[in-house]
DNA sequence: TTCCATTATGATCGAGCGATAAAAAAACAG
DNA sequence: CTGTTTTTTTATCGCTCGATCATAATGGAA
């Protein structure tokens, strides 16, 4: 009855996403967005809204996909809880080594970027962090050694996981990355 | 024989720090780091070059005065080494809790802002981490119970210190932070 | 085939951006 | 006082920003 989209909002989302993800928001201009969409502005604007409503679309897009997939990651360890959420802190910490995540983690940087004078993303920043402190904690309250303990791991795990990427994008190498979570590891491991 | 300035240099650069910790690189821009300064855009840049430039002197100017007070905050420290970092983390974490440093850390806003792509400022920002992690470093190192696993705790350490600051950007309250911190202690006194 | 609801296109808006240059002001040397 | 040097001021530059609108295009419904 009216003229279809020409695309998939998902996959515009994805590289509006990687725009805002490697420049931040402000950083990121709607012509940028436009051409790494391959969409005009117009279309941009007809279907997403303005660009503060695009972000917070790229940031619950960053949730669905990214977060979910680190969820799903631990979620599906076959050991002890503490043993998953170290294991999985020792393979991220393996994956920026070796190069990937050089844009750091896209939460990491609107939290410090804009989160602190936008309420809205502030909002979204923590909702999408939330499942991540989630996963965490039902896996270490699953096992009699760390239950107790629970809680109190869960953040530190989402410290050091959060620190992690501040640190690499920071200037920090590999190794030092490596180390950081080896000792973070140890820890959750009571 | 000349014009004297009518301005201190470091009174400037704190003004000006205090806007682009807060808002960013990009979302400072001139008109109001001239209003925050008290300056007009002429003297600014007759006295700083550019905004990129006058971003670098802020970086370097949080480097002499926050960083150099928690470097020598820690020195200061009559105890053991892992209970001089782990105090110190403690106590971040305590100003954190009770409202302080609500823009964050500038290194860390600076590293997830801006770092990734502009090498002159990965570089300041890595050169103005640096210290922080040299004192832990030497503190660790000087006390026989952690010399030997000095190095993987001072990355430990500056990643917890990171992790923290992203956190409560993220929307993590002060328990949250403070838990983190109780881990992290526990495992830097081995 | 005609109509209609929606999308895509291309041009363009005012605003604010970073940056600059000319003119005015200030302090000191002579 | 006068001359010199630097700073401060004022005005404004060209540009890109985010955002909008009229128009053309699209494809099923009638």
């Amino acid at each position: 009855m009216a003229r279809p989209r020409g695309f998939e909002s998902g996959e515009v989302l994805d590289k509006a996403k990687a725009v805002f993800w490697a420049k931040g928001y402000e950083g990121s201009s709607i012509s940028e967005l436009a051409a790494a969409t391959g969409l005009r502005t117009g279309s941009l604007y007809n279907a997403f809204g303005d660009k503060h409503s695009l972000y917070l679309k790229a940031l619950d897009r960053y949730g669905e996909k990214e977060v979910a997939a680190a969820v799903s990651w631990i979620a599906r360890q076959d050991c002890r809880g503490a043993e998953a959420v170290a294991g999985f802190l020792k393979m991220i910490a393996g994956q920026v080594e070796s190069g990937a995540y050089s844009d750091g983690c896209f939460l990491c940087n609107a939290a410090a970027d804009q989160a602190a004078h936008d309420p809205a993303i502030a909002a979204r920043v923590s909702a999408n962090m939330a499942p991540l402190r989630q996963v965490f904690l039902e896996r270490l309250k699953s096992d009699p050694r760390t239950a107790d303990a629970a809680a109190i791991l869960a953040d530190f795990a989402l410290a050091t996981y959060l620190g992690m990427f501040v640190m690499i994008r920071g200037g920090a190498d590999g190794p030092m990355v490596r180390r950081a979570v080896s000792v973070a590891s140890a820890a959750l491991s009571v």
